[in-house]
DNA sequence: ATCCCGAGGT
DNA sequence: ACCTCGGGAT
């Protein structure tokens, strides 16, 4: 690598040279707006609903969110309306709606309260000052960026990271990654082209491929299509949830929810069959689930009166 | 069992 | 770089 190609781009290079970016582009462009699928977050460039449909889809299958999403509008409409809510509510809603990661729900009424009282309720169209809002990382403050005000930068996630390794043979590297998807990128149209690699990768370059099936645009420049290799980027595995300290935090909120307030082993002996207060799932173990939902914002705990009694924060 | 349009804290 | 965070669908 000389100085003379200087610009990085240049350097940073990660797709083939001879690639036919022009024909890439335009192929899958005309794939998706040919047929997708009708996502209600994509019927609407409301940066509230953007931003509520992109924090729910972190982590979570996009079918299971459709309904909460369609919930979640119609309770808090706007986000004066969510910024308005008490911290308990929006966790409540996000516990009975069965969608996981509570502190999820902390993060959006957080960012809401920001929207507002930074902006005035009018949410900022840089994909960096929308990073700054709480929970909002590189990828949800593109997302939207390019899905509200169609004005973000390629986003990278798993599955432009599978299908960019697959098609264009880029190497397993998050700085390669970002070169190449916003070498793709077409300047801008992070709207239509954020939806449609997404979707390429949910729809058709699947951990199983679907390339015939779906009829993948790419076929004819596409790496993996030509030597049958199909593998993909190692995505760190999770952990297993059942037993997990995960299920009993996620059951602990959910009983909060139903109960304005518990005291420590009526709580315990709800949470799990084999709460015994002294036992080695007791009292202690209880203590040190809860301290950490309180460190997270989720519960507050009441020491007083020689009793400990237990309930959602805000 | 494995997967899912990530982010924050350490 | 590493860990943690829910839960339904398949």
């Amino acid at each position: 690598m000389t100085d003379a190609d200087g610009g990085a781009s240049a350097a940073d290079a990660s797709l083939p040279p001879d690639l036919d970016l022009d024909a890439v582009r335009e192929a899958l462009i005309e794939w998706y707006e040919a047929d997708h699928r009708p996502f209600p977050w994509r019927q609407t460039d409301d940066p509230y609903e953007i931003h509520v449909s992109e924090v729910m889809s972190q982590q979570t299958q996009l079918d299971r969110i459709i309904s909460a999403w369609e919930d979640f509008r119609e309770r808090w409409p706007t986000v004066d309306a969510l910024a308005d809510a008490d911290r308990s509510e929006v966790v409540s809603f996000w516990t009975d709606h069965s969608l996981g990661y509570n502190n999820r729900a902390k993060y959006l009424h957080e960012a809401a309260n920001q929207v507002v009282e930074e902006y005035g309720g009018e949410y900022p169209e840089e994909p960096d000052e929308l990073e700054e809002l709480m929970g909002v990382g590189p990828y949800t403050a593109n997302a939207v960026a390019s899905f509200a005000f169609n004005n973000g930068n390629a986003v990278v996630d798993t599955n432009v990271e599978r299908v960019t390794y697959r098609a264009f043979d880029v190497p397993d590297d998050d700085a390669a990654f970002e070169a190449a998807a916003s070498e793709l990128m077409p300047e801008g149209e992070s709207r239509v082209w954020n939806n449609a690699i997404m979707e390429l990768g949910g729809v058709a370059c699947t951990k199983s491929p679907n390339c015939d099936e779906a009829g993948c645009p790419w076929r004819r420049w596409c790496h993996a299509y030509e030597t049958g290799d199909f593998t993909a980027p190692d995505v760190p595995e999770q952990p297993s949830f059942e037993g997990s300290r995960r299920q009993f935090r996620g059951r602990v909120v959910r009983l909060l929810g139903e109960h304005d307030e518990m005291d420590l082993d009526t709580l315990g002996h709800r949470i799990r069959i084999d709460y015994a207060p002294d036992g080695e799932h007791g009292r202690e173990w209880l203590r040190g689930i809860l301290s950490d939902l309180r460190n997270d914002g989720l519960v507050a705990v009441d020491e007083s009166g020689g009793e400990t009694t237990v309930r959602l924060q805000g």
